[in-house]
DNA sequence: TTATGTTGTAAGTGCTTACTTACTACACAG
DNA sequence: CTGTGTAGTAAGTAAGCACTTACAACATAA
């Protein structure tokens, strides 16, 4: 059966986010999958190779294209709110994956600028465009909108990393709407046309 | 010698940021430590406690309030560049214990917590008051000083993981001072008063 | 000279690891 | 009923791991 190898995947996932690569064991991924480590080994020929198909098969397909589409309609403020939940929200979705990506950044440089690059870059790519559709229309004051793009997502990225990644207890405590609006003011007012 | 004790701190702190807790093994250290692995165990009993006391040693003493004190001499928005600039160098110095920090964030969850706070908690604090002050003295808007605080270096600090940690091959080609000026130039205005 | 502290050398412990081989059990399709 | 594919069981391999023991070499200080 297919699931077989789906379950190897998945258990593969979490405990190379809980263990790293080298902390997680074949015999582990095996008994977490529910099958044994023989069968495991029919599917993978290796560690390795395991590792990197786990990293493949749960790269994040962007689907935000359809956010910065639905983004034109809503006010700029509005806007801002939604592309940011919609961020957080895709973080946390990934975090097993965002963890790998941490953990291993050293040991698989290559794969892990992949996974960033799946993560944010087509997303800083397509905000960047929507900025640069405002300043075209003079919503918005004239600045660079690729650093603008990651300067608004740094500020939620570290946020996230603070919070899941770290367990940061004085972010825990925090309500995420109240530090939302004031990340939202800054960036809306730092890029609004001065009148 | 006191000196074989620092040896044996600093092959480990080199070995643990590039290969992890479980990656990089006693025999390893001690070779780049220029010793043998039985000299390791004599200074310390066991791996664990020898990678606590490699973050402990490590642990950067925050120098950042001679940083914010010499802001208060400073306008505003030169304020704002000295500040960042001294945190990306911080930064940078830091960078092995920051791989660390990510790479064991979840196995010593508890000491990781402890390195964070150490690197940025002290100077989010002094931020934050820095910021208050101008408040109080009219010089820029109301806002939560703390979360104002998160916001500037939470940008910093995700620019420095895609081009110093992730090396993000988009980011390396950037001039920082380039990418600088456009992130201080929305975070100074989105922190104006509005006339 | 004698005592002491620091290091290296050599060898070995018991355990875990990734990975293999050989055989068996069972479901299902022809 | 027979062949095929998928799985488990049992056992084992060679290597590497953290960590130990015993002894010898050397410098320094009393």
């Amino acid at each position: 059966m297919e699931s077989t190898r789906v379950q190897i995947l998945q258990a593969g996932l979490e405990l190379f986010s809980e263990l790293g690569y080298v902390g997680a064991t074949t015999r582990g991924i095996a008994r977490r999958a529910g099958i044994t480590e023989v069968t495991l080994f029919r599917y993978f020929p290796t560690k390795e190779k395991l590792f990197e198909e786990v990293v493949n098969a749960y790269l994040p397909t962007p689907g935000f294209s359809e956010i910065i589409f639905k983004a034109k309609d809503l006010a700029y403020r509005d806007a801002l709110a939604m592309i940011a939940g919609a961020f957080m929200e895709g973080l946390r979705t990934e975090k097993k994956l965002i963890q790998i990506m941490y953990s291993e950044s050293q040991r698989y440089a290559d794969l892990m600028a992949r996974v960033y690059m799946a993560l944010v870059d087509n997303l800083i790519s397509l905000l960047a465009a929507y900025f640069e559709g405002l300043q075209h229309d003079g919503l918005i004051r004239k600045f660079n909108a690729r650093a603008g793009a990651t300067a608004f997502l740094g500020m939620w990225s570290a946020l996230y990393e603070a919070k899941y990644l770290l367990q940061i207890s004085g972010f825990s405590e925090i309500d995420e709407t109240e530090i939302a609006k004031e990340y939202i003011d800054i960036f809306f007012t730092g890029t609004q046309k001065t009148s």
